[in-house]
RNA sequence: CGGGGCGUGGCGCAGCUUGGCAGCGCGCUUGGUUUGGGACCAAGAGGUCGCGGGUUCAAAUCCCGCCGCCCCGACCA
């Protein structure tokens, strides 16, 4: 080990430095992304979509467990459509993407680019759904969605971002209220399991809700600047858009009454929260179970033992489980120490280093990227011990940004030390809101920071409004915001 | 949309004040020597200086306009 981080890590800002610059050299450098021509938008890079395909997959998995199933609906939703539901249209309106023209004719009715489906997937369920046999009605998404962002960041918030949608139909109050709430508990062993990113489930208050919900769920997560960041939302519909919608059923009672609704995402932006919660100067840090490559390979070629050590290799390669995505890295002209810089800086889990004296040794070096362990594991125990070590790492990132986000977790009993902390400590703070609205713009306007969430299991708890100081406030917690 | 900063080979920058052959480092290509924590030598390739006007014999450099990106605020997955 060198005795200077930044002898490993050229053209990368260090974090305590500019920790955003950190943010945005690293997603270049380990090329997840690159600029495209138009504004906001990103070019998704293999080494990136790898990521998100592994997201895909794993969560995908969890959706169709939980008796939904995929389908897709059309980019283009008539404008009249996403105004049939008032708070759903001026929530998004300032967002939209419209096109005016198809072809060379101009279109009778201006459409919509989604920015969200619930206005399209309405339309067909109200041509699907008569009787309460047909609910409840389970369907996701997956698709790319567009919103007209002023401030955009790589992942973070784009214009275009990927997604996955779930919008189902019940037909009771109970049951939609469930949903919701069973799918945020979802994202959150999601996201804590397989992301390593301990998150926190709570609801969002009236003003943080999405437009056009009843209620919003949420997990908030807790970066490596202090910031907090949406990870996922699951809201209840209510009926509203039911009734903006005419998505009717005949009960069994013989009514025909108004269907119940959720919608429920998470978006690309994990990639950014996988990227800020455990990155660090020296570049990413994936999760074992996301990471695109969880073992590489580096071989020490020497000039008299070259075919030795690559013929080497390739043994072991063969010999490591199916399922450890494993790559060689043989590529000529780069020295072995080059490659452990741009492998870590790539943030791949585990190394596994083979040279002359690994084989006169009888196995290889296997350096962990979590943090920064170096062990000698013998050729016959490598298989098994490779997937302990993954299972390892990836607990221990796990614990790590819990640590963390438990360090930097504040609870406060004044505005006055609330706002002291929030400059010299920053992080999630709780503490006692009264649930008034203008308490909530108050604080917002004076501190920057928001209302994250009325986190679960604290309905016990309660005390004097951080802001106005009435008793009997609700357990919140408070942070800056990506 | 307001405030600030920056646009010069792929990346990072110098040159601009005082107009006069477009440079440096890294990377890239080829050949050779190397390879246990970002190797070395040699020879190469690569630029409408963000875009459009203007001033001038001559513009990366001066003037006007526009665009893009980044940071900080207002709005949001």
């Amino acid at each position: 080990m060198g005795n200077n981080e930044k002898e490993f890590v050229k053209e990368v800002t260090p974090q305590n430095v500019d920790f955003s610059q950190w943010y945005l050299d690293l997603v270049l450098k380990t090329e997840l992304m690159d600029y495209a021509p138009v504004k906001g938008c990103m070019a998704i890079r293999p080494y990136g979509y790898a990521i998100w395909e592994n997201m895909q997959h794993l969560l995908d998995k969890r959706i169709k467990a939980t008796g939904h199933k995929n389908a897709y609906f059309p980019v283009f939703i008539p404008q009249s459509l996403l105004e049939k539901e008032a708070e759903h249209v001026e929530g998004f309106a300032p967002e939209v993407a419209l096109v005016t023209r198809g072809g060379n004719e101009k279109l009778a009715e201006p459409l919509v680019i989604r920015p969200t489906s619930e206005a399209i997937i309405c339309s067909m369920y109200a041509k699907w759904i008569q009787s309460w046999r047909d609910l409840p009605l389970l369907i996701n998404q997956w698709c790319n969605v567009v919103r007209w962002e002023k401030n955009t960041r790589p992942f973070l918030r784009t214009s275009e971002f990927l997604w996955q949608e779930g919008h189902t139909v019940h037909s009771t109050a109970e049951e939609a209220e469930e949903e919701a709430r069973k799918m945020l508990d979802v994202y959150k062993d999601f996201v804590e399991n397989e992301l390593a990113v301990p998150v926190i489930s709570g609801a969002k208050t009236e003003r943080e809700k999405f437009a056009g919900a009843l209620r919003t769920y949420t997990i908030e997560a807790l970066m490596a600047d202090g910031k907090a960041l949406q990870a996922g939302t699951s809201h209840n519909l209510g009926q509203h858009f039911a009734k903006g919608f005419e998505i009717t059923f005949l009960d069994k009672d013989k009514q025909l009454k108004y269907a119940w609704q959720t919608s429920w995402g998470v978006s690309t932006r994990l990639i950014g929260a996988i990227i800020m919660v455990h990155g660090d100067d020296r570049g990413l840090k994936l999760p074992p179970r996301v990471a695109p490559v969880q073992v590489v390979v580096v071989p020490i070629i020497t000039k008299k033992k070259r075919e030795e050590v690559l013929r080497r290799c390739r043994e072991l390669l063969g010999e490591l489980p199916a399922e450890v995505r494993v790559e060689l890295d043989d590529r000529e002209g780069y020295s072995a120490g080059w490659k452990f810089n741009e492998w870590e800086m790539k943030g791949v889990p585990l190394r596994l280093e083979v040279g002359p004296r690994d084989i006169e040794a009888g196995g290889a070096s296997a350096v962990r990227r979590d943090n920064g362990e170096k062990s000698f594991i013998r050729s016959e125990d490598i298989p098994g011990k490779i997937q302990v070590l993954l299972k390892d790492i990836q607990d221990n990132l796990f614990r790590q940004a819990l640590e963390f986000r438990e360090s930097n977790t504040h609870r406060v009993n004044s505005y006055e030390e609330f706002q002291q902390l929030l400059e010299e400590k920053k992080g999630l703070f709780q503490a006692f809101w009264c649930g008034d609205l203008h308490c909530e713009e108050e604080i917002k306007n004076d501190t920057k920071a928001t209302i994250r969430c009325i986190p679960f299991g604290k309905e016990d708890e309660n005390g004097p409004c951080l802001y106005c100081g009435r008793e009997g406030g609700k357990m919140v917690y408070l942070a800056r915001s990506y």
